[in-house]
DNA sequence: TCACACTACCAAACCGCTTTGGAATTTACG
DNA sequence: CGTAAATTCCAAAGCGGTTTGGTAGTGTGA
């Protein structure tokens, strides 16, 4: 069923049926009503290609999902943080294009939406500390928002971030008052910008009560189960262990916690452990009492949140385009008072 | 730059140049290389709207993702399926649609694919037993590949599945060669078709060694880490508890293996446990001996394959269209003889 | 009654590409 | 050399919508 097929069936001109569908003046009441039914009764819907083509507007907002050459991993965060901006996307009428290239590829992927005019705008995931997408997409012209920030990005740009580093700050706070001194630090690669800013909480509260940062208690790398896993069995075989852990991943914290329990330690007696828990779908910490203290932040919201920024700026609304999100902190049974040595 | 742009640029027809960039013979290897270069050096690329409406092919495929509208939980393993999907996409100048949508909503968005015409095919995920999707589409006629079969399906349909019996049939029958006789399960929702055949498969096993099923052994629920927790508990209190369990998802494990060692047992010791590992990127089982034995099979993989599958039936390839993939029984430390009562 | 402003509709152009149906030029062949 | 067959290119017609620039018809005020 095509516009002009539905036209000729009502006895109308493309004209006023199109401008009946989309809600123009120029048409009355009426014949409103009676396109509304034809077109509902014959199941008509305009053809997106069409439309985009003749509005130069494609109705779409691309993701680009870079998987890691070295470690095929997908973040895991994409799937809670998609869902969110689904929701806003499908409730303002855009479709959600995703591109999943290996991240030495991934300014090819921009450059591409760009010259083939599919998306309205982009999201951009997991920034650096200096990253070079920023840069790049303002001289593209392609409206989009991060995820996330760049530090040293100097030009400016729309973003969505949770506070990385008054979360980390916090939690710190929170196992110094607790009477922890020596507390590991678990993060993610600290080229990434929220590892940089976790660690910069993690060391301002360290600072703030006079607490040396002991470097070899600081880590950075991919954060999976293993990993987790793996560290916690190296920290914890040492004649200095620290008395607790903080965590930049439930997934980590997982691996933490099979750590402790294979040395036959208990979690939140023996060791102390905080993580940031991205409130997952799939994963939630503890039906009643969490099990994990957590800093936590849905990524799911922050997800609706840059949707509706992007789309907002796509629309030449002049909202605010940096949104900084506080992370909770919640208490769960992985943390109490350190015991005395 | 626009087609037009470029044939006036290069003192040609857009014709021509149409046919020069997309290897069309009624034009000469010279001018074909001088198009070649000049699209190149202008980074010129087709309007994919436009292409797409003059071809009537949109060049791309819908994926809808359903989120439980109760549990608002988003399937993990979406994303490393959509990984591996992306992937075939983009190698074959496929764009990936995704519609994020409310379970209840699910029909409409297919139809809304359907009238809208901005895809060329669909992916379905996670069917059921009886899934009404499956008469839907046939009678939509979108082509379409499923993820998994729907076992009382009448009309026949693509689908690339994994041999979900045969592997809890294999686990179950490792379990009955360490000495386990009481093994419970703790499986998916029941009206989806892969838990039922997992439980088909494990009933089998039971049979074949003469063991009766004892339904207070069998669960089945949303595969979260709480639930692996909470069932567990309580199966470990009774008397006659349990001395295996077979688990349909690695996150569910998890929540098992907490269980476990909160009472002060060791898994693989006192207790073995098989689960299903969908070979999630973020969540690799163990880096050199695994943590659990585990059925293994990349959903990855899956998604590769399925991508597959869908380009040739919308290219009219007659490949075949049922693929079962098998499931690898990995030996982890989870797994152990049966201790004598 | 006439000019003027609305109202309700429509014809045709346009978005940027592909593709059909020639037309012009070159090559091949008797 | 003349003609048939290739070769190489192009004009124009779609694809299915939106939008510009009207034109009838109705209502208002002088």
């Amino acid at each position: 069923m095509t516009l002009k097929e539905l036209s000729d069936l009502l006895g109308l001109s493309p004209t006023t049926v199109s401008r009946a569908l989309n809600g123009y003046p120029e048409v009355s009441e009426a014949t409103r009503k009676k396109v509304a039914a034809a077109a509902h009764a014959h199941g008509y819907a305009p053809n997106t290609r069409a439309r985009a083509l003749a509005t130069g507007r494609a109705m779409a907002i691309g993701h680009v999902i870079p998987i890691s050459a070295k470690h095929e991993m997908v973040n895991p965060i994409f799937a809670d943080f998609t869902a969110g901006a689904g929701e806003v996307y499908s409730r303002n009428g855009y479709d959600m294009l995703m591109s999943v290239v290996s991240d030495d590829d991934e300014e090819q992927a921009y450059r591409s939406f760009a010259t083939k005019r599919n998306v309205d705008g982009l999201i951009i995931h997991a920034p650096s500390l200096n990253d070079q997408r920023i840069p790049f997409l303002n001289d593209l012209g392609l409206p989009y928002v991060v995820h996330g920030r760049s530090s040293n990005a100097t030009a400016p740009y729309a973003w969505v971030d949770v506070n990385n580093t008054r979360a980390f700050q916090r939690a710190t706070e929170l196992l110094l008052d607790l009477g922890h001194q020596r507390i590991a630090l678990l993060n993610g690669l600290e080229h990434m910008d929220f590892a940089a800013r976790r660690r910069a909480g993690y060391e301002a509260a360290l600072a703030s009560r006079g607490v040396d940062p002991d470097p070899s208690l600081m880590f950075s790398g991919e954060m999976t189960e293993a990993q987790g896993h793996d560290l916690t069995r190296t920290l914890l075989a040492r004649p200095d262990r620290p008395t607790a852990i903080l965590v930049s991943s439930m997934i980590m914290a997982i691996g933490v916690r099979r750590g402790i329990e294979e040395l036959g330690l208990t979690l939140g007696r023996d060791v102390s452990l905080i993580t940031y828990d991205d409130d997952l779908s799939y994963f939630r910490n503890g039906s009643d009492i969490p099990v994990y203290t957590a800093t936590r932040s849905s990524v799911r919201e922050a997800g609706r949140r840059a949707a509706q920024m992007l789309i907002d700026i796509i629309n030449g609304k002049d909202s605010p385009t940096e949104l900084l999100l506080e992370a909770e902190l919640t208490l769960g049974m992985s943390t109490g008072p350190a015991r005395r040595g």
